[in-house]
DNA sequence: TTGACATGATACCAATTGGTTTCATATAAA
DNA sequence: TTTATATGAAACCAATTGGTATCATGTCAA
């Protein structure tokens, strides 16, 4: 049982652009160990580091089908992303808004 | 002039716990490199190299005021990130809708 | 059972990262 | 002008990270 994902796991999880990559070929089916490592230049071994830190952020999870294990997107597992970016709710969206609106004043 | 932030600029800089509180520091108000060092246990230079990757992000932009340099939120930084987040439109949400339904099912 | 396959786990390595110290430079103030 | 302040920049260091190779374990198939 892994610990319960923290902001930091979550984040750590979004740095690197090879689980970026990862997280969106989940988005359309669920795969194996060995089917997400077809699609990248490095070993088996390096793509299951990648997705057990995946795991640890809980951005995925992963269940047992015979001798495979199958990884598949967490919906929640952005959650903590979502709540972190909460602190600026009412800063970015407003500025942006009033960037927009300048933007657009600025057109006319 | 900095070159224009990638995801990856962006998604490293959000990766080290001390440089999203200097984000949430800097969501109240404008503070100058000392102001930003005091509230942490490390050198000046070290919050300055931060200072740094968050720039190089876009996160945050910085302005002279004599010898000081004044760092602000960069209100548009986020971009890339809600950019990157769209991949996952109608997946993120559609579930996590799909599961506040299943447990909202549950409990009746 | 035996062999092939899918994964787990460990040791190891080079590059990056987050931190320090030290020194140089530019501006403010006496 | 002299001195103190605010920052920039570089060299250096330990820990972490992303990768490899290797070997052990568990499961499927003949």
């Amino acid at each position: 049982m892994p610990d319960t994902p923290t902001s930091q796991s979550v984040f750590r999880a979004l740095a690197d652009p090879t689980r970026r990559d990862i997280l969106v070929m989940l988005r359309g089916r669920d795969l194996t160990i060995a089917e997400v490592a077809e699609n990248f230049d490095m070993t088996r071994a390096a793509v299951k580091k990648h997705l057990t830190v995946l795991s640890d952020g809980g951005l995925i999870h992963t269940t047992t089908r015979g001798r495979e294990r199958v990884n598949s997107l967490n919906p929640a597992g952005i959650g903590p992303v979502r709540d972190w970016f909460s602190y600026f709710d009412g800063f970015w969206d407003d500025r942006l808004s009033a960037l927009k609106d300048a933007i657009e004043k600025d057109r006319q």
